[in-house]
DNA sequence: AACTGCTTTCGACATTATCGAATAATGGCC
DNA sequence: GGCCATTATTCGATAATGTCGAAAGCAGTT
């Protein structure tokens, strides 16, 4: 790990919680001499990925950042083949989808469908929510143990007075989701607000995605075919993207990665 | 500058372009033996920033620039303060409304209404454009001499055959919207698309974005009752952030930044 | 108007990233 | 399906590089 680039992403996390910083306060954050900082914080900046904010002498996000992530976003083929499933999805089932992938022990939203009926707008691409709280995160944890593993021995930060919390309980039903090949939460994340999920595999059969049906929790549990239109619509788009089999193999777990 | 950092964004940038890169292929980009960017890489993929595609040997943007362009979204409080009224001048006009800001020699679209008519549906957000090209651009460029004045020294780049690439021609252009306080361009950027542009201050009474009104080449140019609408907006946005004048003063030349 | 706190600059030092060579892994080809 | 060429990755010595303390420049405040 190179000191520098670790430290400038520590920056860039910073200000991802904090919105607006000044050197002092990064350097406090960071531990680090004033001047170090500086110097790091400057080195973003002439690359658009950290910005002053104008007036102040404070720094935040930079606008490069945007640039970067639109393209990540146009890189997932994933999500480009899914794309014409989840509206499918949504349109067959009355219901909001969703489609995530990992990042770290989060699920961060790549694709969203509103309820067809429009009566959510809140545009979720880039949102990001803790992995085990959520069906989508449940589902990339149960195909990625190499993930899963340090947050079963660990502590589980509660969102709602639903969210699983027991790291016993939570592999429990990580097992359960590579069983049945779906996995749900109720009111984990979000009160009100439930989900089922389902994998995603591509050509090397390792999962890379998970697709989502979101619905308002007095509709939850959902009927047998709101689960098969799931299945279906995870099992289409991972042939589409030359997956093996369906539903897919557990990721062998590496010594680190 | 700080080398690896330098590098690191050469490596972001590179990946931007490509969108899938080995080891080698970056290395060749960066004209540095292979070793020394598999260690940029890997430090970056550490904190999502790159990630591995599955499957393959090669390299792509990561995950946590999503989680992190989300958030400098939330930041701009230009952005959440000229919702309202881009909505609002899109509903008056009948048009698509714009609002952009400056990343080096290129514009940003950071919010984006649609036409009330919904005849097109693409998400613009995140979508970069070369500032000369654009009425979003230009606005930028007149208020901001530490970025126009390299670039009208420099060749300008042609994306339809109406754009201005005449750096004389784009100098006039300039000094006249300081004048006018509203810029604009006819098919410059995408042929049968046309704008209007005006200047956003804050409470510094620098130019911290601008805001458009789009429309089909076929209704340019806009009656006086659309530019007045669209002056209009701009002023309020900038009163509510605090903007000691409209039109706003163009930024001093500095030495360097 | 003077102060206090912050940001920013500068240069010597030693930590740190760099790079070449060797090894391991991959993918393509017959 | 097995071989070979290409590519990714590891490792350790070298010196180039970033780091950090002290001091100067700026703002906002009392």
């Amino acid at each position: 790990m190179i000191q520098s680039i670790d430290r400038a992403a520590k920056i860039l996390s910073s200000l991802q919680g904090a919105r607006h910083l000044g050197i002092t306060d990064l350097a406090a954050i960071l531990e680090l001499p004033p001047s170090t900082v500086h110097g790091l914080v400057k080195s973003l900046q002439e690359h658009g990925l950290v910005a002053k904010e104008p007036g102040t002498t404070r720094y935040m996000l930079g606008p490069a950042l945007l640039k970067l992530s639109n393209v990540y976003l146009d890189t997932l083929d994933v999500r480009a083949r899914a794309m014409r499933w989840t509206a499918e999805l949504a349109r067959r089932t009355g219901c909001a989808t969703r489609l995530g992938v990992a990042l770290f022990d989060e699920v961060i939203v790549i694709h969203h469908n509103r309820r067809p009926d429009g009566s959510e707008q809140m545009p979720e691409i880039g949102v990001t929510i803790p992995a085990h709280a959520t069906a989508l995160g449940k589902v990339l944890l149960a195909y990625d143990p190499n993930v899963a593993d340090p947050l079963i021995a660990g502590e589980l930060r509660s969102l709602t007075g639903a969210t699983t919390t027991d790291p016993a309980d939570l592999a429990v039903q990580l097992a359960q989701v590579v069983e049945r090949g779906a996995a749900h939460d109720e009111d984990e994340a979000v009160l009100g607000e439930s989900s089922i999920a389902a994998p995603i595999a591509d050509r090397s059969g390792q999962v890379v995605a998970a697709i989502s049906v979101v619905m308002p929790t007095s509709e939850y549990p959902p009927g047998d075919t709101v689960l098969n239109d799931l299945r279906e619509a995870a099992r289409n788009i991972s042939r589409e993207l030359g997956a093996p089999s369906w539903p897919p193999a557990v990721a062998p777990r590496r010594a680190d990665d």
